[in-house]
RNA sequence: GGCCCCAUCGUCUAGCGGUUAGGACGCCGGCCUCUCACGCCGGUAAUAGGGGUUCGAGUCCCCUUGGGGUCACCA
């Protein structure tokens, strides 16, 4: 049997985390089965789909390289697929009309509310005359259930699930205004396009019995169902999109998008929200082609897991050092430009990154201590200033900015003997001595990569530049 | 509240009857060092509780507790 799964969201917004992981999940069954991934839209819920969501959706799919083999499908496409099985359910008895009116069903549901009571459709139109219906009152489409059904059912993470005390009535299949529901075509659509494996989050664990019931009903056999565990907030609860605002204080997000926003790399997320949930052994992180080959639904844990961004940005630390400069240096170009800074990902771009992604978690990070190779520093820190900036270190600028012609800056294991010889003279040997305070007078900051590598960078013209500048301020001192 | 599911360090997890309960993030030390990082070394920290089963339970069963999910003419 050829694997197939489906990943099917909802275009109400966003792509969110949950839905990525869940999506994450289906890719990687499928390629490691060397199965088909379908794409499916569930557009059903006119009042709440929008074409922009469904843009965003893609967008963040193709973003975080996770490619589909078919589809997009839109349910909202599919109507007479829908209508045909609808009809098929009524002529076979396994669904019938109800005439009941919305206000009367929510008066039902309220009474058996305050008396606490479980609300279950009462049946009202179960047993009507389907010949007789009363012509042009409306109508939803209910599903009859049986006098049988199966007492559980198996599922691939959670194994047995009963379903004999489920809360099961004759729900509705399709709404008055004859769109049917969710309920219904997922049923519909899993089963034409033939998807072996549902693989889809716990949270509709509960809806299972009810789709093998229509499968049941329509003939159909039944795919196997893959319940994976959510993944919840730092507070325990569900990730929810209204708790947007606290978990940005946090550094996450559940919008996918978000994380591009922030300098996450799409592998870097790709593999730490696989690792909530699944895991092979002790190995943390893994390429495409590692997942593909170790990924299955028996390392699928059952507990729901919590989100932490600390160990996401260490991920991502670890994806950037790998990263090749130059490809690190085109990344990095928009978002200097957004900065006002204006380059190409060229060589020397490509040098910052090399010596700037071992000090940053993310490329927003990055981008921001670029910064300084671009744009003199136009304030020292005070503390170093007062620490490292005194009448030798004045001297000991001075002078580099005379001997700066003759240094050879591009070579940096040269320069650093250079500047031994240069300690001895000015520090009594201590590297730190001369270091600092030119640091200072080059980044601002007491913080930087290798200074030699600051220097080659910089060149000599803008190096001279900014010690002398430097050399300004800490006359000024006095 | 009914029903369902879950339960190993703070977090992600390994473990699939016999381990000094392992790894990772974080945190704390140390080393490296021109600073900051990276890296390396070390440390901190867990089997929710109680009953069984067994020669022997983190591993199997039951109860309690805790957490979560779900109860629409949403998906």
């Amino acid at each position: 049997m050829t694997v197939r799964v489906r990943f099917a969201p909802s275009p109400t917004g966003y792509l969110h985390v949950g839905g990525l992981r869940t999506a994450i999940f289906n890719f990687l069954f499928a390629r490691h089965h060397g199965g088909v991934f379908i794409l499916r839209i569930e557009d059903t819920d006119t009042e709440r789909s929008t074409q922009a969501a469904v843009d965003q959706i893609l967008d963040s799919l193709r973003w975080m390289n996770i490619a589909w083999d078919e589809g997009p499908y839109f349910q909202s496409q599919r109507m007479p697929l829908y209508r045909a099985h609808l009809d098929r359910l009524l002529e076979s008895g396994h669904a019938y009309r109800c005439y009941c009116p919305a206000e009367e069903l929510e008066k039902k549901r309220k009474a058996a509310e305050s008396e606490k009571r479980q609300y279950k459709y009462d049946g009202t139109c179960r047993h009507l005359d389907p010949k007789a219906d009363p012509a042009g009152r409306p109508f939803v489409i209910r599903f009859r259930m049986p006098e049988k059904y199966p007492d559980h059912f198996d599922d691939l993470v959670l194994g047995r699930i009963p379903i004999d005390e489920e809360r099961l009535d004759d729900w509705i299949l399709a709404r008055s205004d004859g769109m049917p529901v969710y309920n219904f075509c997922v049923v519909v659509d899993d089963a034409d396009m033939r998807i072996s494996h549902v693989i889809r989050g716990n949270d509709h664990v509960a809806n299972t019995p009810r789709q093998i019931l229509l499968y049941q009903a329509f003939g159909y056999s039944a795919p196997q169902f893959a319940h994976i565990p959510l993944i919840h907030g730092p507070d325990g609860s569900k990730l929810s999109k209204r708790r947007e605002a606290e978990y940005r204080k946090l550094g996450m997000s559940v919008s996918v998008q978000e994380y591009a926003r922030m300098g996450y790399l799409p592998h870097a997320l790709f593999n730490y929200m696989t690792r909530v949930g699944w895991s092979a052994g002790d190995q943390e992180l893994f390429s495409l082609a590692e997942f593909i080959q170790k990924f299955d639904l028996d390392g699928v844990g059952k507990a729901s897991g919590i989100m932490n961004p600390e160990k996401l940005k260490w991920v991502n630390a670890q994806y950037l050092k790998a990263e090749d400069d130059h490809a690190l240096a085109q990344k990095l170009v928009p978002l200097l430009a957004e900065k006002g800074i204006g380059t190409t990902a060229d060589d020397r771009l490509a040098k910052i990154a090399e010596c700037l992604k071992p000090r940053s978690n993310t490329l927003v990070e990055l981008a921001e201590k670029a910064t300084i190779f671009f744009i003199a520093p136009t304030a020292y820190d005070e503390k170093a200033v007062r620490k490292f900036w005194n009448r030798e270190a004045r001297a000991w600028l001075e002078h580099l900015v005379e001997v700066l012609p003759e240094l050879p800056l591009a070579d940096e294991a040269a320069m650093e003997e250079r500047f031994k010889g240069f300690a001895e003279k000015f520090s009594a040997g201590n590297m730190g001595k001369i270091a600092q305070p030119l640091r200072l007078a080059l980044t601002g900051s007491t913080a930087s990569p290798s200074i030699f590598t600051v220097m080659n960078i910089l060149g000599k013209d803008e190096c001279r530049a900014r010690i002398r500048r430097a050399i300004e301020e800490l006359g000024k001192l006095g």
